[in-house]
RNA sequence: GGGCGGUUAGCUCAGUUGGUUAGAGCGCCUGCCUUACAAGCAGGAUGUCGGGGGUUCGAGUCCCUCACUGCCCACCA
């Protein structure tokens, strides 16, 4: 026999003790717990501990061990890796609600998983931001009259650091505090030294694949921050602007203007400046004439040439384009084929340069406007015209992007390499295509591939200095360019050296795109040094916002199938072979979360004032109401417009649990002076109940087993909301307001000869809520923290609920032992017996009884002898104190004759009547059951319609016509009651 | 210009492969300080499931169409 332990509550009320302010010296009694909860005396406890204590920390497995499947309590040891990757936040992040909402799934998820036994590993970390860190320092260093250029290079890049290591990673910190129960001890950041070695050889590997390459293209660049920007990071917005006509002289056979000119439509009037041609169709009847011919420049007085080229679409404009290859990719490839001289007007910061003649110096808009004047003056403007369109901007400043001609490199992601017979992207469609990699919600499957089947290469230098440095050096002397894993001294094609590595940087995407496998070690992977790596990867799930999609996601599954597919598969038997596409995946599924909004849908943003603080909130509603709000709101395809009032409903959910606790701690103090304890050693498990139990008792175990199944289904589809609602109707429909009500009555210490009674109540009692703390832990992980220490009194099996296993229905084989039969009519039975309080209590209502009143009520089953009120007459004869006790009822009589009363409730089972000589209010009853029945004819007039057709006899299932004259007979059998109540009535 | 989604109670949203009388939370109305909880308890009201058409024995669910409304992608100057 285990030792019995006697429940108390110390060990909180010590927590709490410990967090007054000056360390209070008033100690409280044991059963001071406070009335109501108060989520800020012991969330930063318990989030301090979590940390602490290293609970989620996932150590590296060892290599010599073979099992990867032992069994394991703690979360480690034992298990299917469950790995999650957190998508860092930028180094200068806040947490904002998009970041806890993402956060608190994920966090679910692995508590779940963790308390499922399985091997759970959740990383953290920051990414170096290179564009948004840079313009942050930029702008304090500006406070201080300084710039970067003045400061140099290496004296920003430390400044930079010095930022980071006093403010950056506030976000992680964030998290602490909101109890994510990530492995802290394997906290990186993206500019660490182990990860600058992985972009290194991934840079160094691409270019030696030839997948890598240098050249002068029209990129997306970015005037303020003076860099080029990859396609993903340029925002389209509409655009109300004009469609400037300018007519071009042509020129005539001697040189001279002919006194005929050719039309043009330009959105841009500026970058004429730089224009190479004009272009028409080949077969533009109006134009034939002009074959050959050429035009002078306006304002820059130059000729170019009238080219034909069917890419000009006739019916836009005037059907004549002019050709600027240095500013728009159209007219650069136009440009390609044509062989057209490139002419960049503007520098880099969008004015204009010596190329623009009398315009040099200007903005790109100051230009605009003085050109569209000077040509008008000239008498050259042919017209004005609105032209919505859409303009492109920077993703992170907003400033109109400028399509610019300049030194980039770019990663070829559509080449084809031979010794992995396919390009990058091939990889990465075929990865989504053969279902190595699954989306949840499947939709965004079909917008990746989408996107993936019309990818461009992607250039990745940026003119930026913080960030990973690309490993390229320039050779003064040959020109050629050295890419190596180590710094070259010389140059490797001409051995001198005079070489300077390159200015740019890396996009910060193509390190973040390499974390899957360089978080577990890669590329250095030693035979010793690779089981993160032989474990971990591939990752199980990614969980992110589809604004990411293309950013992230897509460049980790390119990037991930290319350099994992190298590694080769260590074997149990230490063997090596290839590695296939679905263990070079960077993550098995990946899960897209929804968007937060405010409460009116409104996208949150600065700007508009409308952020939501999740700090704010959580100090004032606690994190596990926020984290449920989040949850229960959760459904798959819908944004959340996240609204308080939803979380002060969860607050007063924690107190509901709360004080459910304090019921019960204090119920197991008085068991205890009564010498009656509970065993400990039947907590834990999934609970069973005799068959002999009482009927709340079976039913409050069968709900309880029936909701964790629910749960661990709808976790295991990523429906938060359902699974949050869930434990919500079971904690607080259920086990509040009819077990705990109940089970009052069976919890008597005054009574020797009730003892057995009471333990049995009271030992299910705390199993239930012991189960259910567990249940909801995932949830609400500081509250059942709290509660759950509670119910071991100071001596719990494990240092965390979250250590312990989460409640499934499996474990429950005794229960079905006992009878799935009883166990029916358990559930029935309680259904009868509630139908029978609420009955009651609606009648009291009605009769106007005051509150507490007792009075005395009449069952009655009727003389019809129907399997359903021979159940009623049971249930009800043997739980008669159940009823009583909830419905204030001083006794209740059964009877099987009709009701004499005026006042009745009829039910389709029985009849309930009480004694109480107060006058009803007849037209409100009249109104009621005039409601009711027309309710119910209609129900009938539908079933009845469906019944007698032949077509729905013939072809309806047979369970759906049972059930459909089942229910038509008790409509029938009811709608007579009612009728009758009503003409019993009177006036 | 393509593509995807949404429209269900006053509000925010569920509603699995079509199947018995469409649900929840919040809010609202009424009555209760019933010793776990007033952040509570009990009772109650609330819907032409965006409009129209079709398929089917049967449609909130499938098809067509219209309206409104988000979002993503796209080089038409």
């Amino acid at each position: 026999m285990p030792p019995l332990l006697k429940l108390r509550v110390v060990p909180s009320i010590e927590i709490l003790a410990q967090l007054q302010v000056g360390g209070s010296s008033i100690t409280p009694m044991p059963h001071d717990l406070p009335k109501a909860y108060d989520p800020t005396a012991i969330e930063d406890h318990w989030a301090e501990y979590w940390v602490k204590e290293n609970l989620f920390a996932q150590p590296t497995p060892d290599p010599t061990s073979k099992s990867k499947h032992e069994e394991g309590l703690d979360g480690q040891s034992g298990g299917e890796p469950f790995v999650i990757l957190l998508p860092p936040p930028n180094v200068t992040g806040n947490l904002h609600m998009g970041h806890m909402f993402e956060h608190t799934e994920s966090d679910i998820l692995m508590r779940w998983h963790r308390m499922r036994g399985d091997r759970v590993l959740w990383i953290p970390g920051t990414d170096h931001a290179g564009i948004a860190t840079q313009m942050l320092v930029e702008r304090q260093v500006a406070t201080e009259n300084k710039t970067r250029q003045q400061m140099g290079r290496d004296a920003f890049i430390e400044r930079v650091w010095e930022w980071k290591r006093h403010y950056g990673g506030a976000i992680l910190g964030q998290m602490k505090r909101l109890g994510a129960s990530v492995d802290w001890q394997r906290e990186y950041f993206t500019m660490d030294e182990r990860l600058s070695v992985a972009v290194r050889e991934a840079f160094v590997k691409l270019y030696e694949q030839g997948l890598i390459y240098r050249g002068a293209y029209i990129v997306n660049w970015c005037p303020r921050c003076q860099t080029a920007i990859s396609d993903v990071e340029v925002v389209h917005d509409e655009h109300k602007g004009h469609l400037w006509e300018i007519k071009y002289p042509v020129i005539g056979a001697d040189g001279k203007d002919a006194g005929e000119f050719l039309t043009i439509a330009t959105t841009r009037p500026e970058t004429m400046l730089g224009d190479a041609a004009v272009a028409i169709h080949p077969e533009d009847e109006r134009y034939t004439h002009l074959h050959g011919k050429k035009l002078r420049l306006p304002l820059m007085d130059r000729e170019i040439s009238i080219l034909l080229d069917d890419w000009v679409s006739r019916d836009f404009g005037t059907g004549a384009v002019k050709v600027t290859p240095a500013h728009d990719p159209n007219d650069f490839a136009l440009g390609q084929r044509h062989n057209l001289p490139s002419i960049s007007i503007m520098d880099d910061t969008a004015h204009i340069n010596t190329e623009g003649g009398a315009y040099e110096g200007m903005d790109r808009y100051v230009a605009r406007k003085k050109i569209v004047e000077d040509l008008e003056e000239l008498g050259l403007l042919v017209g004005i015209k609105d032209h919505v369109h859409n303009v492109g901007h920077c993703d992170r400043c907003k400033t109109v992007v400028e399509p610019r001609l300049s030194l980039q490199w770019f990663i070829a992601v559509n080449k084809k390499v031979e010794s992995r017979g396919a390009s990058m992207a091939e990889l990465a469609i075929a990865a989504v295509k053969e279902e190595k990699i699954r989306f949840t919600p499947d939709n965004y499957e079909k917008i990746y591939l989408q996107w993936m089947d019309n990818i461009h290469d992607w250039c990745i230098s940026r003119q930026l200095w913080w960030g990973h440095r690309i490993p390229a050096w320039h050779c003064a002397t040959c020109h050629k360019i050295t890419v190596t894993r180590e710094d070259p001294t010389k140059c490797a094609h001409c051995g001198s050296d005079k070489i300077t590595q390159s200015t740019d940087v890396l996009d910060t995407w193509f390190s973040s795109g390499l974390l899957p496998v360089s978080v577990f070690g890669w590329p250095k992977l030693t035979p010793e040094n690779r089981a993160d790596f032989d474990n971990f990867y591939p990752t199980t799930l990614l969980v992110t916002g589809f604004d990411i999609l293309f950013f992230w996601v897509a460049r980790m599954i390119m990037m991930g199938c290319w350099f994992a597919g190298d590694v080769d598969v260590k074997e149990p038997d230490g063997s090596l072979r290839p590695r296939t596409l679905a263990e070079s995946v960077p993550f098995k599924d990946v899960y897209i979360h929804a968007l937060v909004r405010d409460a009116n849908r409104e996208k949150m943003s600065k700007t508009k004032g409308n952020v939501v603080d999740p700090i704010e909130i959580v100090k004032q509603y606690g994190t596990d109401a926020v984290r449920f709000t989040l949850a229960s709101m959760a459904s798959p395809g819908t944004d959340i417009a996240f609204n308080v009032a939803r979380t002060e409903g969860y607050r007063a959910f924690a107190n509901k649990i709360w004080n459910a606790a304090r019921f019960i701690f204090m119920n197991v103090d008085r068991a205890a002076e009564a010498g009656i304890s509970v065993d400990r050693s039947l907590l834990g498990t999934m609970p069973t109940v005799a068959a002999e139990a009482p009927l709340e008792a079976r039913w409050i175990v069968a709900e309880l087993h029936a909701t964790a199944e629910k749960v661990n289904q709808a976790l295991e589809n990523y429906r938060f909301d359902d699974a949050a609602n869930i434990i919500y109707q079971f904690f607080w429909g259920s086990f509040c307001d009819w077990y705990l009500e109940i089970v009052k009555l069976r919890l008597i210490f005054d009574d020797p000869a009730k003892k057995d009674q009471t333990q049995a109540a009271l030992t299910t009692l705390v199993q239930v809520f012991e189960n259910a703390l567990r249940l909801l832990s995932p949830f609400m992980p500081f509250l059942t923290e709290e509660l759950w220490h509670a119910v071991y009194d100071g001596n719990p099996p494990a240092k965390s609920v979250a250590l312990t296993r989460y409640p499934h229905a499996e474990q429950a084989k005794p229960l079905d032992e006992v009878d799935s039969a009883l166990k029916n009519a358990g559930l029935y039975g309680m259904k009868d017996i509630q139908k029978i309080i609420t009955s009651l209590r609606a009648l009291r209502k009605d009769s106007g009884v005051p509150e507490n009143e007792m009075v005395r009520a009449i069952l009655s089953t009727g003389a019809r002898e129907n399997l359903g009120s021979r159940r009623v007459r049971w249930y009800a004869s043997h739980n008669r104190e159940i009823v009583q006790s909830l419905a204030r009822i001083s006794e209740l009589v059964l009877t099987e004759g009709p009701l004499s009363q005026r006042n009745v409730h009829s039910d389709a089972n029985f009849d309930v009547a009480i004694d109480y000589e107060k006058t009803i209010d007849v037209p409100a009853k009249r109104d009621r059951l005039t409601k009711e029945i027309a309710r119910l004819e209609k129900g009938l007039a539908s079933a009845e319609s469906k019944l007698g057709n032949e077509g729905f006899l013939a072809k309806a299932p047979a369970h759906i016509v049972d059930g459909l004259k089942k229910q038509e007979a008790e409509t029938r059998a009811q709608l007579d009651k009612l009728r009758r109540d009503l003409d019993g009535l009177g006036t």
